[in-house]
RNA sequence: CGCGGGGUAGAGCAGUUGGCAGCUCGUCGGGCUCAUAACCCGGAGGCCGGAGGUUCGAGUCCUCCCCCCGCUACCA
């Protein structure tokens, strides 16, 4: 913990590059890594930040496919998109690559051949589908069947989208192959194992007893993975994209994603400094690992390889919410980078700010428009900007902008510049133990002591009685806003850079902060200019409208393609076979420790009986006592969590598996029988 | 008892090794008029999820239970 290191070395988790980056990317990870970053450099430490696009990977050739073009336009689209939208938000990678460089390419063939070479691997063949007429083995995600869970025919080998079941090809009923349409085979595939298991031993002692600080949702989602058990992981798979395989033999396979991207790291170092190895192999050097809430697997690589250093932390965060929804890029329920980038010019901080003052760090939070707002208008524009505003506007009044004095200090003064020099150690802690939500409190805790500062001592009545004071209080306003233009900078590089150009001085260093000579009496300060503007009702209503509209033309399309075709005919008696009748709930309850499950205690005219349904996302128990429903009553029983299930509840059930009840449109009696 | 995270004011959060329960926003009242109707002061608002236990003393440590989130399962 304490142990001095000469440079620092932070990643930043790879995006992938088969969309754009949205909110929850920033919130979870580059936001922080960034404030971290731009800290350690205004401090003056040798510190590198790289980052780059993860392009590898059966989805991006998936989405090629799709589209009719190559993976490789695909990910320098994304590239580029992805890359433009982090220089505007004022990310300041020293280097942002990607793994399709010819640099990555020899690293991670080096570091694969490395660890083959010297047996680190286990080489295992097993059975995986085929398909003939495309000749190649097929991911699971190209293969699609009938789910055995819902019936749905367009489920894919490793997930059905409309029960949210995960399946295994195997599972899948009349498999058959996405690229062709062929029924694929099974054929035998050789492939390289990590045994992850061999390095379990070291993983528990290094984190579990080495690493005790590290935050407890990281920590804890270690020690759940360890005590599972770590499995051989494949390193190797069956594509055409991506990182060859570098060894005789190994025609058609590539390098598993998760194996090349973090290895991604390492290129974008040698990328940006032929030094690179100062950074990677050096016991002095502080490795941080920026990522979303991911895996431990990748310091078992570079364990295994052997001659890298191993990270002195991982903050990983946990996921943000949008409006109390999750972000959902496949229901188009997010708010965009590249899109905020250019409906709110200039409001990059504003961003960075909330992001981070609402980052889920020990928990899951919620990013709402109406937050959004309210942030901006009564801390970033009430306090900052205000703040700022008013020691410059004064000052122009008074002196035209010309800096006066600071003559004989009061008790008062000495004391607010003490409370002001006391953040200094505190947003250091902070920042240094990855609290960045405490650190930003602490960052605009200066702006908030400068207009108490200001109006306390009311210099605007003051200057009638005691020009001579004013000098002083002015100057002192001047070194505070100072002050806070060296504490917001890991957080709102482009307001610092303004707040400079405004006292028309030079960027600071960290170590000035504190300070109460920053500006020079007789120094002319230059042009006052708004920080931060107000935002409106009607620009947030539009962002919500925004969404709703998108959301909704994505479930439309979908529900569009999804119409399920007609099932296979059945006669009368096959039809009459079904006793269906209106039956009135009687009672209901939710099923513990299940999310979909309700207990419902019904009356069919018959008898009464209970029935398991799975429509609680859907439906409170309290609305729904009462209701008459229409049921399945000779449906063979059926236990579901304990409790025996007698009986069917009928329901509609839309494209996106959304469930509704049907009822009969009059109340008429239990036991009506329908046909 | 499946695993992990969380439960502190209306909302969002902090609370480090046990020592007077805090911060931001909102709200109510007052002050100020330099400032983007911004700023400053004050008030109200908490059984710290619940129950036991350890201790002179528990938000904090121990045991059990409940609720929310993620993973897993459940959807006839």
């Amino acid at each position: 913990m304490s142990k001095e290191y000469k440079r620092y070395l932070i990643t930043s988790a790879l995006p992938y590059a088969n969309g754009p980056v949205h909110i929850g990317h920033l919130a979870g990870v580059y936001v922080p890594s960034d404030i971290y970053t731009r800290y350690l450099r205004l401090k003056g430490h040798d510190v590198i930040s790289v980052c780059g696009s993860d392009e590898h990977g059966v989805p991006i050739t998936i989405k090629a496919r799709k589209e009719g073009i190559t993976p490789q336009q695909v990910v320098d689209r994304y590239h580029e998109i992805i890359e433009r939208s982090f220089r505007r938000l004022g990310m300041s990678f020293d280097i942002y690559s990607r793994t399709s460089s010819p640099t990555h390419r020899a690293t991670a063939a080096d570091f694969f051949r490395k660890l083959y070479d010297e047996g680190k691997f286990i080489e295992q063949t097993s059975e995986q589908f085929y398909d003939e007429e495309a000749q190649t083995f097929l991911a699971d995600r190209y293969i699609i069947g009938t789910c055995p869970h819902c019936q749905n025919e367009k489920a894919y080998g490793d997930q059905c989208e409309k029960c949210g079941s995960t399946l295994s090809s195997n599972e899948l009923i009349n498999p058959r192959s996405a690229v062709s349409g062929a029924v694929p085979v099974k054929r035998e595939t050789k492939h390289w194992y990590l045994p992850l298991d061999k390095y379990e031993q070291f993983l528990r002692e290094w984190i579990l007893e080495g690493h005790k600080e590290w935050k407890s949702n990281v920590y804890g989602q270690c020690k759940s993975w360890l005590d599972l058990g770590l499995q051989p992981r494949a390193v190797s798979r069956d594509l055409d994209w991506g990182i060859p395989v570098p060894v005789e033999g190994a025609e058609g396979k590539v390098l598993y994603v998760w194996f090349d991207a973090p290895i991604g790291y390492i290129s974008a170092t040698k990328d940006l400094t032929p030094d690179w190895e100062k950074y990677w192999k050096s016991e002095d050097t502080k490795m941080v690992h920026f990522i979303g809430k991911d895996n431990i697997v990748f310091p078992a690589m570079l364990k295994a390889h052997g001659d890298y250093i191993l990270p002195e932390n991982v903050p990983a965060n946990e996921f943000l919410n949008l409006e109390g929804d999750k972000i959902s890029t496949s229901q188009n329920w997010a708010v965009w980078l590249h899109e905020y980038l250019d409906e709110f010019p200039g409001k990059e901080d504003v961003l960075r700010y909330v992001l981070c003052a609402n980052a889920p760090e020990t928990k899951d939070n919620d990013f709402t428009w109406k937050d959004f707002q309210s942030r901006n208008n009564s801390e970033l524009v009430a306090v900052l900007g205000n703040f700022v505003n008013r020691a410059l506007v004064l000052t122009k009044k008074y002196y035209d902008g010309v800096v006066p004095a600071c003559g004989q200090m009061t008790d008062y003064d000495k004391a607010t510049i003490d409370e002001l020099q006391k953040i200094k150690a505190s947003l250091e802690r902070n920042i240094e133990t990855y609290h960045f939500r405490e650190a930003l409190k602490d960052a605009m805790a200066y702006s908030r002591i400068g207009n108490k500062y200001l109006a306390d001592t009311e210099p605007w009545k003051v200057v009638k009685t005691d020009p001579e004071r004013v000098k002083t209080i002015l100057n002192i306003a001047l070194q505070i806003t100072a002050n806070t233009a060296i504490a917001i900078e890991p957080f709102m590089p482009f307001s610092a850079e303004k707040m400079l150009k405004m006292l028309a001085v030079e960027k600071f260093s960290w170590e000035q902060l504190g300070s109460m000579e920053l500006i020079a009496a007789g120094h002319t300060i230059g042009q006052a200019e708004l920080l931060f503007e107000k935002i409106e009702d009607d620009v947030i209503q539009k962002q919500l409208d925004k969404l709703e509209a998108a959301r909704r033309a994505k479930l439309e399309a979908e529900a569009a393609q999804n119409v399920t075709e007609q099932k296979a005919e059945v006669s009368f008696d096959d039809f009459q076979k079904m006793d269906i009748r209106v039956s009135t709930i009687l009672a209901a309850e939710k099923v513990a420790k299940t999310k979909k499950l309700l207990k419902l205690s019904i009356d069919t005219g018959i008898d009464k009986r209970t029935i398991v349904s799975g429509i609680a996302e859907y439906y409170t128990p309290e609305e729904l006592v009462g209701r008459q429903v229409l049921v399945l009553a000779n449906l063979a029983p059926r236990e579901i969590k304990g409790i025996e299930s007698r009986g069917m509840i009928l329901m509609a059930e839309d494209a996106l598996g959304r469930l509704v009840l049907v009822q009969p449109e009059d109340k008429t009696m239990a036991g009506a029988m329908i046909g």
